[in-house]
DNA sequence: CACTTGACCTGTCCGC
DNA sequence: TGCGGACAGGTCAAGT
């Protein structure tokens, strides 16, 4: 589930590893994953070169010379993975792999791609690749002019990134009043509040901040706001710096794990004790219509 | 207008 | 072992 930390980790591999590279060719079989013409396809994507690779909210952009930008969601299970040339045929695993053997945080996901999830496939430059794979198709690559970029429903709708330093307490406060009647957990993850938050940060910074997922805003002292202000800037940093969360799919862009689910205080956690009341066991319960990682105990009142 | 539900998909897991 | 159904959760559209 790629939130904000995974999409940058994804980008500044991308930045990395992508930039400088032209692409060659472009293949894709299932429509949904890339629904341009072939007529859009051949003149704004084939001989681009990749100038910048940015991200908003859940989106990467990739810009291209053609003043055209690859707007890449990746939604549940999507995966972006670039492979060298000197990689292609082999299953990408890396020697740190090998060292550290299986389990190691930076252990490969993938084998040899293209694999059954592969969607669309860009051939590039010095003979490398890019993959776009995404099990449950939910994902999409479209190409848009870059100016139109900012003209999309949902760059119009969304709310302010979280990472930036105008992002202050009051700018989180007053985002938060907007929805002063729904439960914080449905705000924390409406992406016109707050750009970038998904369910495991959402549960993870209410945990932190002793908030119960189905308060009402309205109802939660001006205190606890405060820490859930700090709690949420605070699991987005370690994110990223832990390479973003691997639940099940996500992997950066060298098809390698992040670590920080290693480092989850309730996400998926169930049954185990939590961290401030070793009697008490986080619980799994549904609110707003999604799995929530609760301690009944820090997280009761309302 | 605010909020909830269904649709989009496939892989995995659980119970029978 | 096979099979049906629940579940995973980001976003949009439709319904209440």
């Amino acid at each position: 589930m790629p939130e904000l930390p995974e999409v940058e980790t994804v980008r500044r591999g991308l930045d990395k590893l992508l930039v400088g590279h032209k692409i060659i060719k472009v293949d894709f079989d299932w429509p949904k994953s890339f629904p341009n013409s072939k007529a859009d396809v051949s003149e704004f994507l084939i001989g681009a070169d990749v100038v910048s690779v940015r991200r908003r909210a859940k989106v990467l952009l990739i810009d291209l010379s053609t003043r055209y930008t690859l707007v890449i969601h990746l939604k549940m299970t999507g995966q972006i993975v670039y492979v060298r040339q000197s990689e292609m045929g082999h299953d990408s695993v890396s020697e740190a792999d090998m060292r550290f053997g299986a389990g190691h945080p930076t252990d490969s996901l993938i084998g040899r791609l293209p694999d059954r999830s592969t969607r669309v496939t860009f051939e590039l430059s010095r003979g490398a690749r890019l993959y776009f794979n995404d099990q449950r198709k939910f994902g999409w690559v479209r190409l848009y002019p870059t100016v139109e970029v900012p003209n999309i429903n949902f760059m119009k709708k969304v709310g302010p990134e979280p990472l930036e330093d105008s992002f202050s307490l009051p700018v989180f406060r007053s985002q938060l009043m907007k929805r002063k009647n729904s439960i914080i957990k449905a705000v924390l993850l409406d992406q016109t509040i707050i750009a970038g938050v998904g369910n495991i940060y959402a549960d993870e910074s209410l945990w932190g901040a002793k908030i119960h997922p189905a308060t009402k805003v309205a109802d939660i002292p001006k205190s606890k706001i405060q820490n859930l202000y700090s709690e949420l800037l605070a699991v987005l940093r370690l994110s990223i710096e832990k390479g973003g969360s691997t639940d099940r799919n996500y992997v950066n862009a060298e098809g390698k794990r992040g670590s920080y689910i290693d480092f989850a205080r309730v996400f998926r956690k169930e049954g185990t004790p939590c961290q401030r009341h070793p009697n008490s066991l986080i619980e799994k319960i549904r609110v707003a219509g999604r799995g929530t990682h609760i301690c009944p105990r820090c997280q009761a009142t309302y």
